[in-house]
DNA sequence: AAGGCAAAAAGTGCATGCAGTTGCCTGTGG
DNA sequence: CCACAGGCAACTGCATGCACTTTTTGCCTT
């Protein structure tokens, strides 16, 4: 190895490979289908093929690779039944964890969740898209954590993170932001409460909602798309 | 390499390492916390170093061992939150699969679903514990195919089988067999009649007894049981 | 005898090398 | 002009080697 790695720091060189590789996929740098060369990205990252190897090994473990035996790797191409399955089941862990949320959340996570909440209105009434989209995304992870339940955890994380290519710029329907506060606001609502099945209904809703637009865009973009740079999703 | 690999057949030899380890695992032919060394697998596998490193790596991307930067794998040790946020997973992952195949099932996968599950009743009858074993196996299988959703039909057999280890035994329980077969009895019902919902809740009830059962077990199992050779499961 | 330390042993992490495979490219026959 | 076979370049898959890190061991000190 020539000089100390640039680009990310912690971790083993593989580590560093897997994040490297995965967020430029999960960013839609890399897009569905295309094709992953050992030798090129191992120059590209200056490291030599065996951590680039099991680099693309582990991201094929999770699903966002494809490996062919002697054939390559390349971004993990999505059927369209695949992502249709794929925002399903993000509809149903959502409301898996809205559910356990309402039923768990401590009353700090109550607070935050709501404050949190209220403080994102004034972007919605600004138009501040890109700045809703981080509170959008703090929101959905509170969600999560609060569902407290690891493993739900891991898989919600995990099938949102490969749903991400297909999330972008589905808040450019008109008057999506609003609504997306709106749908927040009955979520929060019934975890306030402690309606556990409000709550989870009102999340596979919500959900239900971003995965149509999204689904919809995707199904354009999904064969050779433009590769456009814009913020990831306002779900 | 010296001959052709004998153990396992298909795949490169990373795939094979991959089943041969996770197999070890989830059978609990390998425990919770046991030291994997690279040598030593390359050794008993005779295989270099390379793929026992990358089927490892792979095995840790599915949760299935630990990696510690320069201190070797282990085997994944599951803490007793974790276990039993995947067994509570399980109860909702299972109740999402009988609830979309109360919705989804063709009637050819439903005519199969109870006429195997008649038959099975037989077995209970009978005390046949293995053959049931392997039946309630199948009927679980039928309700994750039944979804029709890859996806969570993925995240469904993962997390059974990252189960797997821990419910083994757990039908030793006196009548548990034939309480077994009242509740996939109460699940089929509610399939048969179409009624997503109730499926959903039997099935849910069903996995949670399950889960109580086996946890009690694998609680005390845990720290450093015996290595019976028992079956698996009857849930 | 217990504790500490240093050197050796063991083991991991990555680079490199070689064999085998795939796919392309070219040249030849139809 | 097209079909096809042979050869070549590119690339994958695995083995091996070396550097570095952790762990163990045995000796020395107190």
């Amino acid at each position: 190895m020539s000089g100390k790695r640039s680009l990310v720091r912690s971790g083993t060189t593989v580590d560093q490979m897997v994040r490297a590789i995965g967020d430029r996929i999960v960013t839609g740098f890399l897009r569905p289908g295309e094709k992953l060369d050992e030798t090129s990205l191992a120059a590209r990252f200056d490291v030599s093929r065996t951590p680039v190897r099991e680099a693309l090994g582990q991201l094929s473990a999770m699903g966002l690779v494809e490996r062919r035996p002697n054939r390559g790797a390349i971004v993990a191409v999505v059927t369209q039944e695949h992502l249709a399955s794929m925002f399903e089941s993000m509809a149903e862990l959502e409301a898996i964890c809205a559910r356990f949320s309402a039923e768990r959340m401590t009353s700090g996570e109550r607070r935050l969740l709501e404050i949190e909440h209220q403080a994102s209105a004034r972007l919605v009434q600004l138009g501040a898209e890109e700045d809703y989209e981080y509170f959008n995304t703090e929101f959905h992870t509170r969600l999560y954590r609060g569902a407290h339940n690891t493993h739900v955890y891991e898989m919600t994380t995990m099938t949102r993170s490969r749903l991400a290519p297909f999330r972008r710029a589905q808040f450019m329907l008109p008057g999506r932001l609003a609504k997306s506060w709106q749908e927040h606001d009955a979520i929060v609502t019934a975890i306030m409460r402690g309606d556990g099945n409000a709550a989870g209904k009102a999340a596979k809703d919500h959900v239900s909602i971003v995965s149509e637009a999204s689904a919809v865009f995707a199904l354009g973009e999904q064969p050779k798309g433009a590769r456009t740079t814009m913020p990831v999703t306002a779900s």
